[in-house]
DNA sequence: CGCGAATAATCCGGCTCCGAAACATTTGGT
DNA sequence: ACCAAATGTTTCGGAGCCGGATTATTCGCG
C-alpha cells in the first residue's frame, strides 16, 4: 500500500517541499539547518525508542561525529535532549522534548498543506 | 486538486525523503548538498525559465551571494550552465544541462519510490 | 551624452560543518 | 582484576557557506 506519484508529481513535491523548508521552516526555531538534521530528527521522532549515537549514525550512513554536533545543535535549540543510559553507561539516549514535538508537528503541516496544493490527479 | 495526507503520512514521507537525500543522492554526483541548492535546481528545472540570479534570491528568500555560490558549486559538477543574456547584458541566465537533467530524473524516481512504500491508505 | 539604477560577482570576517584520529568512559569476558 | 572492545565526545586541520558591503558591468532615461 502506498501513493502512487506520477513522475513529474513527485518531482513537483519535492520542489514544493524544499521551497518551503528554505522560506518558512528555518528561520526562527531552527537557523541553516541541514538534510543530516532533518533526517535526524525525523528518525527521533517517528521511530521507535531508544535512539542512539551510533544507531542513527549507521542509519543515516555518517560518522559518529556528525550526529554528537547535530545534537549539540539541536539540543541548543531543545528539539531534543540527551541522557545516559542507566543500564549500560556507554550509550547515550535521545530524547524528544515538547517543543521538538511541536516543531515536527510544523513540518508535518507544510507537507499536508504542499501537497494539497499540488496540481494533478488523484493517484 | 491535490493529494490528501494524513499528518502522520506526511511526516513519514519528509522522513523517508531526507533519509534517501541523506543517504543515496549525495555520494556521487553532488557531495555536501544543501536544502538551497536543492531548491534552486528543482526551480531552474521545473518552472518556465528564464531564470536569474535575481529571480532565485527572491523566489527562496536568500542573498544574492548565496545563488552565485550555489551556482558555482553545481556548475562545478555540470549539473547546471550559465550563460550572459544577450538581450540584457546585465542578466545571467541560469540554463538546464543533459547531465542536471539526469540528476534531477533520480531525484523524482527517489520521491516515487519512497512514497509507494509508505504505509496507508490511498489518499 | 552622462549619470543613477539594476544586476551579478567578489571580498571580507565569522561561523559551521566535515572526516579521521585521539581520547575518556564503561562494559564484559577471562 | 585486567584488558580488549564498544560507545560517545573532543580535537585537529581543512573546507564550505553565510550575510553585508563593495566592485564591475550594463542598461535606461533625461
Amino acid at each position: 500500500m502506498g501513493f502512487e506519484f506520477k513522475p513529474d508529481q513527485s518531482l513537483r513535491l519535492l520542489h514544493e517541499l524544499s521551497l518551503g523548508l528554505v522560506r518558512e521552516a528555518k528561520p526562527d526555531e531552527m537557523p541553516d539547518f541541514t538534510l543530516r538534521q532533518l533526517a535526524i530528527l525525523l528518525t527521533v521522532y517517528l521511530e521507535h525508542p531508544p535512539h542512539t549515537v551510533r544507531g542513527l549514525a549507521r542509519k543515516l550512513g555518517v560518522t559518529k561525529p556528525v550526529i554528537t554536533r547535530a545534537l549539540d545543535s539541536m539540543g541548543k535549540h531543545a528539539i531534543i535532549s540527551r541522557r545516559r543510559d542507566e543500564a549500560d553507561g556507554r550509550n547515550v539516549i535521545i530524547q524528544r522534548t515538547v517543543k521538538g514535538a511541536l516543531y515536527v508537528e510544523t513540518l508535518g503541516d507544510l507537507v499536508t498543506d504542499r501537497a494539497r496544493a499540488l496540481p494533478g490527479d488523484m493517484p
